[in-house]
DNA sequence: TGTACATCAGTGAACGCGCGTTCACTGATGTAC
DNA sequence: TGTACATCAGTGAACGCGCGTTCACTGATGTAC
């Protein structure tokens, strides 16, 4: 049954990119065939090419859509909180879930395609998605832990980032051992105290909920 | 020229591993082929199966070989150190180095291996050489961070090896950005100030070099 | 010590299989009248 | 609104290639005498 109507094409490509999305983050970008993501997608692997130019290109587009989506659940977790302690605390919490360890493909881009990006050659398309992706995440996070008006302390807002992905990158390397559990606990502990300690005792106006960032596109 | 004397038997067995190693860490294990490997030791693919049983099998062998390095690494940084914070300096320092960044394969297989060990089933024996390797450098990490006759803070040291791993896993992602370098210099600044903090100011004995850890064998 | 020969480490062709990508084909969709 | 037909999204066979693994073969090594 070939030739499909406008809107069912336009839907096909959003199966594909969300199914490669997950699949990406799941199992690697190079475990994952052209076929593989295709039937995940409810297609046969010939009609690929018709929607991407490669499988390059697709992974590019899969990454920005993964961090698109992580974004939006990031800012969701911020908005409303009062408090910058309060809004870390929904982050890591949200982040160092057991849930979030045991769920790869729709977790968190950043610690599900790092090795996959830092081991593409380098004039990859997928690298500029990454980056940008990384970059909108580390400003969400750096908005979260500042009161408003401060200035945001950029170096503490990179080492928590580095170690949320490391607690979780250790945590799913080291699953079905007691140690899994404990990485992310002691990571947990060490990020929430961080947290209070930056918090302000006064009541303040919750937090507005930031527009969501302009998705650019990748070439 | 076949048959080959039994000392270059065990040459050729270690040259593999150490080849694997060193690929596996670089390029990922999926993406070295058993011919790659066995050129990288200067064979031809055939013999493959008359030193190792699989290729997933050769995978357990090399990560542990990975660890076992890494291991004798930490123990020569350590060494000779009066204080916890100096000793703690040391591991830092050596760890998130821009060279250390630029060269996965003669880096630390915690960050090199991560994301290949959680992908793969987890009945596979590169999981139990993971873990063991990842149990002994966070031992040592322990002792280093820790005052003679002192409980060791085993949470904390959880927490900074996160926070190491993830900075080595972002800064090799986000590498040829401008980003790579600043997350390895946050960490780095992150982690050292908790290193003075627990240093004690009396000069203390130089703490002992441990013997190095028994290699298990991984079947 | 020297000779005869069994052993076995390494070679390279071959196995079935899956990869990314191309392409001739199909037939419902969308358009021109 | 209804009909005629050009478009093109999706199919599935096929491309050259590389994968992990097997195996018949080779000839230097190591051993038995």
């Amino acid at each position: 049954m070939p030739r499909v109507s406008r809107q069912q094409t336009d839907n096909n490509r959003l199966a594909i990119e969300e199914a490669s999305s997950r699949l990406f983050r799941e199992q690697g970008i190079k475990a994952v065939s052209v076929a593989d993501l295709m039937a995940a997608a409810g297609l046969t692997h010939g009609g690929f090419y018709g929607h991407f130019e490669s499988k390059d290109a697709l992974a590019a587009v899969a990454c920005a859509r993964a961090f698109d989506q992580s974004a939006e659940r990031w800012e969701k977790r911020v908005a409303g909180k009062t408090e910058s302690a309060a809004a870390l605390a929904g982050l890591v919490e949200g982040y160092l879930s057991v849930n979030s360890r045991n769920n790869p493909g729709s977790g968190c881009p950043i610690a599900g395609l790092a090795t996959d990006v830092a081991r593409e050659p380098a004039d990859k398309p997928i690298h500029a998605a990454y980056v940008d992706g990384l970059k909108r995440l580390i400003d969400i996070m750096l908005g979260a832990q500042t009161e408003p008006g401060a200035e945001p302390d950029r170096g503490a807002g990179l080492a928590q980032m580095a170690t949320l992905v490391g607690a979780m990158v250790l945590a799913r390397a080291t699953r079905g051992d007691a140690l899994s559990d404990e990485i992310l606990a002691a990571a947990r502990a060490h990020l929430l105290p961080v947290a209070a300690a930056n918090s302000s005792p006064v009541d303040k106006p919750p937090r507005a909920r930031k527009s969501p960032a302009v998705r650019k596109p990748v070439h």
